[in-house]
DNA sequence: TATTAAAATGTAACTTGTTTCATTTGGGTG
DNA sequence: CACCCAAATGAAACAAGTTACATTTTAATA
């Protein structure tokens, strides 16, 4: 690797005027920054980003923490994340968790280690070791989808989730359905309290039952979605209508309702959470909510830049809006099957 | 920040014995080590990685330029890229390009600057700019799933797409089909070519016809399989088998073609390529070729590090087998509709 | 107890850029 | 031509570690 040192040496200056002609031109007469910049081509140069943030103390770059990069509504989020840092001159490392808290702990270390001046979290938890808690204390640092559990001092941008569980149940109550099940994604977060009970509560004003029995699941995945399924069916009057709390979820539940024999929606209606792509191609098209989740992601960064920069937070939570989607994998309740 | 000073105040030794009590405590008494120890939890002392790297001139990451991260098969292949990297102490920085020439150049830059110590090419082309291919000839890069193109010298992991072109040629003409469409991604690339020519040898040695006007398409969307079902069912004889390119063509293609009233797969058998996760799950299960892509990220990681340790690479390119998943999406012509 | 090799520790140089402070150069004015 | 301020440049300190080399301590042997 050629250094700074060669290219001064090549164009007869000190190291510190050619430091100068890249990073200030203006300070440098034209001719010895021509002189440089010829050196620089000569010589190949191309400055080393470590020794520059080592310096400067700035590594100019965010860590994102993803659970799951499979997750198509993440997906969105970091293309967010990734235009906004962009625009303002950071890199996006994404440290893809897969649920570990050992390869979160670690991707989490990189702010404390001066890798990462800041951090996004699309996960719940709180990310970093115990070890490291004490120190993470005061790390810029914002939460998207969830809010970082037990630390509520760290900002958080979200979805109305309650107001969402809220629409979905009516939708599904105007097409006449009385028995519904739910197919749930990760328990104990503040989404699922809050998809949940939402969800809940127009069942309550509308004087409709709601067992425990009929709510099932733990993970964002198809196959939760298929298992999902199987056990709600097994009841004796089974659900007309099932509530899955993302769309990995509803395309497991659907693919099984459909290996049990059950038309969608005809016998069973299907909603699902967070449009992602195949949604709308997927046999039916799956009726869901609308997630900004890009805009999100663009929120979050704007937040952490602040946050980076010793500014003053606006407010310390963000609530985005969301918009139901109506598709074909909803309908009409069937009343010659549902007895 | 605390610094490695700070904690050799506290300990009342040498900055030198606390970076040996951390990096070789072997070569540090017990006694000292403890004290040390000590002191870095009351200081609160995290390393700082710019240095350390700075000083070692390696940043233990590797960089990984994805076209396109919605793109399901890419992600199975960073997934066995993540776990490889892990295993030998390398971070993977994400660059995720989205077909962008300028981003395409910054990220792989990330390697002439020190940020990164090798590259994982996951597109077709060159990734430099025109000023940095000079400096980027030496650099340790391999590429998945294509080769790089005009710069045959880099090392390279790919599928025998020509062998999985002509499995799939020979499922459909098992089935009776005879009139035949494809719709393809991007061309001018090395898979285009050998999927396609792999197809076509086939259906030569059965005397099969595909005049040109059948091979439609352009990018490996959703939108493209829309697209191209619309053109190739314009045409008075219109095929009965399908080969897309890829999963996400197929998923496109199976939705028009319901919406244009044809049955899959009783009307139209329609294959695709790279096994994605929903593949399984859509409505009929796409019958497609599995790819080892997680094992394809693994081993280019074994390439990558082998060239960023000046070991001798057993052979610079590496062909992977594959597997035809024979599902729903295709099966036997439908005499009475296909004439 | 003296000798000596091995182990432990410290000093200072080194990695690469940036930046402060001092010095030199340049051009305009009196 | 001398003077002065500003612009341009250089020397050296600095960021935060690692490491070669020198020095001290320890422990074992004679």
């Amino acid at each position: 690797m050629t250094s700074i040192r060669k290219v001064s040496a090549i164009a007869g200056v000190s190291i510190a005027t050619v430091s100068r002609a890249l990073k200030t031109p203006e300070q440098v007469s034209p001719g010895t920054r021509q002189k440089v910049l010829d050196a620089v081509k000569e010589a190949g140069y191309r400055p080393n980003w470590l020794a520059t943030s080592v310096k400067t103390g700035k590594s100019k770059s965010i860590v994102v923490l993803v659970p799951n990069l499979l997750n198509a509504f993440f997906q969105r989020i970091i293309e967010g994340i990734e235009s906004a840092a962009q625009e303002c001159g950071y890199t996006v490392l994404l440290g893809d968790t897969q649920g570990r808290k050992t390869l979160e702990n670690e991707y989490a270390s990189m702010v404390l280690t001066s890798r990462a001046d800041g951090l996004i979290q699309l996960d719940h938890c709180f990310p970093f070791s115990d070890n490291d808690a004490e120190l993470a204390r005061s790390i810029p640092m914002v939460s998207v989808g969830e809010r970082i559990e037990s630390q509520h001092h760290y900002p958080f941008i979200h979805l109305d989730n309650y107001s969402a569980g809220r629409a979905l149940a009516h939708h599904l109550i105007s097409y006449g359905h009385v028995r519904f099940g739910a197919i749930a994604g990760q328990i104990q977060s503040q989404i699922y309290r809050d998809r949940l009970s939402g969800f809940k509560s127009v069942l309550a004003e509308e004087n409709i039952d709601f067992p425990d029995s009929m709510l099932v699941g733990g993970s964002y995945t198809i196959e939760e979605g298929i298992r999902g399924v199987n056990e709600l069916m097994k009841h004796k009057k089974p659900p007309t209508a099932i509530f899955c709390f993302n769309d990995d979820i509803a395309i497991g539940a659907i693919h099984q309702l459909r290996s049990l024999n059950y038309k969608v929606p005809k016998d069973v209606s299907v909603v699902g959470f967070d449009n992602i792509r195949v949604s709308e191609f997927m046999h039916p098209p799956l009726t869901t909510i609308d997630q900004p989740a890009y805009e999100m992601g663009v929120k979050a960064v704007e937040m952490l830049y602040r946050m980076m920069h010793n500014q003053e937070l606006l407010r310390t939570r963000e609530i985005m809006p969301f918009t139901l989607l109506e598709r074909h994998s909803s309908g009409p309740i069937n009343r010659s099957t549902s007895q």
